[in-house]
Formats: structure tokens, C-alpha cells, sequence
DNA sequence: TGTACATCAGTGAACGCGCGTTCACTGATGTAC
DNA sequence: TGTACATCAGTGAACGCGCGTTCACTGATGTAC
């Protein structure tokens, strides 16, 4: 076998990154084959080698943000979800409510530019989204102090106001609205991790 | 001049109820002028009579929603958004963050099932989306009693804890997730307004 | 070590379909006389 | 009141472009001998 199993591994994860990145940047549908190819530095022909067809490039895209790949926001931040210290939840706020995530185009969560995308894709990317939640709600969950219904409760309104907070953010036009949404929203997530502890 | 413009304006006004229940069962791309000049009763080439383009029906179908069309879940929960007696806001509450809102696809609020086609449409569009979120906060903040600032931060939390809770439902597969999340976030919300009375 | 071979990643032209938009036409109805 | 006319909402065929996908081919590289 030619072209070593690595090397055709190391091509599909370039086309996964490109296609990540695109995707966050105008959309699933807006994003052609073409574009990721030429992003990927192939031509569009050799796709089919890789991918069953777009819909499968969309689920490993999601999946692999769910790997860690390309959030610059998070990296920045120095938070490491690996290392669950006390501070790391609070941290994760901070990180994820931040003005950098909201300039952070291309490295954004995919919950926040894509979820109108994902609820009509396939059970597949669905799925996959669902996995990124449940990290999300479980990495909130897991410093928690209270009974367990209600962490669970906080952890799940502490997603619902980093999502909400930056899919409204993201949308509105007017900055000065969108910078009080996700400090709002920031406020509103702390108080609750706090009363949580 | 034949037809009156009363007969133009009501069938304007087919077009527009058409367009925003396909926008909201199959987002904006997937919607087709046929699909909606079908739905309206029509054939295609007609559509140009009424609108400059796609996306000048985009625009109308989102400030339709804003003149409060379509909303069954608000209506049948008896919430009259005109009438500001202080019960109003947690009904507004109840009824948004509510197992009916969740299930009713063709008259959900745009901002559950359109936020990321909102954010790569046109300026038209998304001073719509904003104007319809601005009415939204305002409709919390009425009735709300602490200092100016905290009100609007908290009706702000409000609006985001609806908004993220009712499209991160409406995205996940697994339906008792999606119903814990909507749960966890109507109770986050309603632990803000009652801070706030 | 060197050579022939086989595999398959990558190429780029072509296909086919769908959809937004245009356009010449039809016909319903309000207006003028 | 009745008739001719003008307007323009509505029709449906056609256009043109873009994009997902297919396919015959090329050529780089690992393997066998």
C-alpha cells in the first residue's frame, strides 16, 4: 500500500480543520467542497476519498471541536478541562463568556455558530453536538457541591446562558447590545456557579 | 387601477405567513420561492410582484413575528404582551420556556430557529432579529424594581436563559435532555425575575 | 541493492439537478365616458 | 347603465449559474523479488 496510512490520516484531519473553520466562518451551507478543498490544498475530486459525502465531513467537523481542536479562545485562557481544579469551572466561564470568543470566528464552539445547521443535519451530527453539551454540562457539573438534581439544574442553566448569551451576541448587530447580553449573561452564570459551591 | 390594493396587501400577506412557517420548519435555505408561492396559493413568477428578492421576504417574515403572528403557544397560554400588569412577565416566562413553545415548530420565535441564518443575512434582517429581542428585554425590564443598571443586566440573563435553553432543546436528539434544559433554564430565569420584583 | 509492479491518493473535466430570477403573456377588475 | 380601455396581479416557461457528486486518468510511493 502506498501513501502510508498516516499520510492519508494527516490529509483528512487538514481537510477537517479547514472545514471547521469555514463552517464557523458562513455556515454549513454556504461552505462548498470546493472551498474546503482549495483551503485543504487539494482539489475537489480527491474529497470522495475521504468523506462519504458533505454531511460526513459536517459530523467530523463537529467532532473534532469536540477533541479541542482550533478553540484559540480557550488556549489563550490557559484553561486545561483535563485538570479539574476548583478554579477551572469559573475559569471556563470567564473563557467561554469572553470578548475574545466573540471575536473568535474561526475557533468559536460550533454551539454557537451552527445550532439552527446542526438541528437540521443528520442523527450523526446531532449527536455529535449532543456529546459537545454533555462535555460542557459535565466539565460545570463536576465541581459542584449541592445535591446532585441540583447541580445538574445549575450545570444546565450555566450552558443555557453561555450558549444563549453568545448565539444573541454573535447575531446582534449593534455591539454595544451585544457586549451587555454577554456580560449579562457572564453575571448571571457566575451567580450561579457561586451559590453552587 | 384593477385589483384593489386591499387584494395585493392580503395577498402580501399569504406570502409572508407562508415564508415564516417554512423559514421556521426548514430554516432559510432550505426554503424555496415555490415552496412558499405553493404554500401561498400562487404560482413562482409572481413572487417579484410582492418582493424585491429572497431575502426582502427573510426581512418581512421576521417582522411579522415581531407584530406578534403566529405565536399559538403564546396566544393559547392567554399572554397579552399589551397589557403590563405585573403577572405578565412570568406568563411571558411560562409560556416561552414551555413544553408547547418546544413544540410548536411552525410558530416558534425566529430567535429559536433562526439565529445562525440571522447572522449571515443582511443588515435589513438583522435590525429586525435585534428589534425583536429589544422588545423582548424591555417586556421584562417593565416591571422590574431594583436600580435602572441591575434591571436591564437581569432582563438581559432573562432573554438569554430563554433563548439558550429553547435552542439547545430544540437541537439535541436525546428529548429528556432537551426537557431538562429547558426545565433548568425556566427555573434560572424565574429565580432572576423574582430577585428583581 | 535495484527494478518491476500494484495500490490508491489526488486530479480535473464533466454531469445533472435545483433554484433564484427573468420575461412575454393572460386575464381580472377598477375607471372613464 | 353599459361598454371600451388601461392597469397590473398572476402565470408558467425558460435561463443561467452553482454546487454536490462521479469518473477515467495520473503519478507517487510502498512492497516483492
Amino acid at each position: 500500500m502506498p501513501y502510508s496510512s498516516e499520510h492519508k490520516r494527516q490529509t483528512r484531519l487538514r481537510i477537517i480543520d479547514a472545514a471547521r473553520i469555514l463552517f464557523n466562518r458562513h455556515g454549513y451551507q454556504n461552505v462548498t467542497i470546493d472551498m474546503v478543498m482549495d483551503d485543504a490544498g487539494l482539489t475537489r475530486g480527491g474529497f470522495y476519498n475521504h468523506f462519504k459525502n458533505k454531511e460526513d465531513l459536517f459530523n467530523a467537523a463537529v467532532m473534532s471541536f469536540l477533541m479541542g481542536r482550533g478553540a484559540q479562545w480557550r488556549e489563550e485562557a490557559g484553561v486545561d478541562v483535563t485538570d479539574l481544579k476548583p478554579e477551572m469551572v469559573q475559569q471556563m466561564l470567564d473563557a467561554y463568556l469572553s470578548n475574545k470568543h466573540l471575536g473568535d470566528i474561526d475557533g468559536q464552539c460550533p454551539m454557537i455558530a451552527l445550532p439552527s445547521d446542526v438541528a437540521r443535519a443528520s442523527p450523526e451530527v446531532q449527536n455529535s453536538f449532543q456529546e459537545l453539551l454533555k462535555a460542557m454540562v459535565w466539565l460545570f457539573e463536576s465541581k459542584m457541591d449541592a445535591n446532585a438534581e441540583t447541580n445538574k439544574r445549575n450545570a444546565l442553566s450555566m450552558t443555557a446562558l453561555c450558549v444563549g448569551g453568545m448565539v444573541l451576541a454573535r447575531t446582534l448587530p449593534d455591539s454595544g447590545l451585544a457586549e451587555d447580553i454577554r456580560s449579562a449573561a457572564h453575571a448571571a452564570a457566575t451567580d450561579i456557579l457561586n451559590t453552587s459551591l
